[in-house]
DNA sequence: ATCGATCGTTCCGTATATCAGAACGGGCGC
DNA sequence: GCGCCCGTTCTGATATACGGAACGATCGAT
């Protein structure tokens, strides 16, 4: 007995969860292969999954897909989340003050998880999707989500986590960072140029919700020369701004800001 | 042996489905009531689930709710469908036309799923949510996906499918749907009113491929009065030109259209 | 404040369902 | 036409998932 949980679930959950790498159709070999299970045992996970929905069977190439119930479900998420609701104008708002592609991200684990965005007019710009998940210490929204957390829960983060090196200036020093994430309470915003793909810039703000806990950020992002093209504060002003007024349709009210963390 | 299907991985997708009613919190005994099976074998589904992120607890009241990851695979599935971004701007300008609720449903066994859809700004208006499921044979654009359908499917799923009275004025006589679909193929439209729930009209066209199969419907909801207050011919154009306007962004060129049905 | 109902959680023995490997048949490319 | 790799099927040994019962906590009503 290894935990209290069930193999045969778990199994097929990894299997569901290789789709997030956005390749749009596996074969049972292939992901026999990544899952390193019997190609009889994902035939049979795939085979159960495909009866529910959850999964589809490209008649043509044999290959498997993920089904609509899938997107049902997604959908059925997306609809108890107040964010999307409550951001969607202010993203709008934020481009055409940019230009560039913003989005919203919340924490989960110890990533970032996209949940609405928009994109920008410009032909070279940042693709962010829906849905795509990316590390908290090398993104701008992910600074700014671990800046305001507790300070205990940001050191178990640190003792955690490794900061692996996505580009030569990803910061890997943990002191480093929690200086920078100090600076990022002081001023109320954060940054992250190069740090997780190079060529890339990004600036972010918080969210909060009504107890003036920071549960989201909201961020543009940038090719590198564009973002050096416009002064900073003026754009941490309108990042800011778009954060509070996601904040307010949360139903935050200014006066209620704590004064540091959470 | 029941099946070829397992029946552990069976149960959590039924448990995952649950959540489909829009209910965004599930406790243990509930679930376990619903799906008919014991309460610590739910328990334990659910705890593999959350250790996998499909599904988050409560820490609060102790229920059960779909997590984040489950709305990563959503969007996993969007990202590869052609529709929502052929659609986009096409289902904005219906609305500009005619100030109701349309969205764009696709169909998947014997029911149609939204897709993506735009929301009247009337404050009466029809809430439609994407990833919504809705019966094929009393909806608009369910009788034109069926309409469209090569004829020994329509027939078997008229065999298969029990036509259901969700309303009085539901069609529930097999030959008399029929004829309407046979309608649907002349006039290039479909209508139905009251015919899922009282007091709602809607009104849908097809959407086609690049090789002219009709790939989903393009649908407009309203309240029956103010549907009746525009003229059927007018809406009706309106209709089947943003379906045809759809069908181009998808690669579909006119003249290509086959005669009558698939 | 107290009682009762119901919640989520844990434990455990039985029985059954799951696993991996090998074998099969079809399709594609060399 | 040959060989490779695909998805699928079968089988027996074994591990694993099941449900009932018991526990502590919580909430609502009396």
């Amino acid at each position: 007995m290894t935990d209290a949980t069930l193999s045969t679930v778990r199994n097929a959950a990894r299997l569901l969860k290789a789709f997030l790498t956005r390749e749009e159709e596996l074969g049972v070999s292939e992901l026999a292969r990544r899952l390193d299970l019997g190609k009889s045992t994902v035939h049979r996970l795939l085979t159960t999954l495909t009866a529910e929905g959850l999964v589809q069977q490209d008649p043509r190439t044999g290959g498997y897909r993920l089904g609509i119930v899938m997107f049902e479900l997604g959908e059925a998420v997306r609809g108890h989340m107040d964010l999307p609701a409550a951001a969607g104008s202010v993203l709008a708002h934020l481009r055409e003050q940019t230009g560039e592609s913003s989005q919203v991200g919340v924490a989960d684990g110890d990533d970032v998880v996209y949940v609405d965005r928009t994109e920008s007019s410009h032909s070279l710009r940042l693709f962010t999707e829906a849905g795509r998940r990316v590390p908290m210490y090398c993104t701008s929204s992910g600074k700014v989500l671990l800046a305001y957390r507790p300070e205990p829960q940001r050191r178990a983060f640190l003792d955690r986590v490794p900061l692996r090196p996505l580009t030569p200036h990803t910061i890997t020093d943990p002191g480093r960072l929690l200086a920078e994430l100090a600076a990022v309470r002081t001023r109320g915003w954060a940054e992250a140029v190069n740090e997780r793909e190079i060529g890339v810039a990004s600036l972010a703000a918080p969210i909060r919700d009504p107890a003036g806990s920071v549960v989201a950020a909201i961020s543009v992002g940038a090719p590198i020369t564009r973002y050096r093209s416009v002064p900073r504060r003026r754009m941490a002003q309108a990042v800011v701004e778009a954060g509070e007024a996601v904040s307010r349709r949360l139903g935050w009210a200014p006066e209620s800001t704590p004064t540091k963390e959470s």
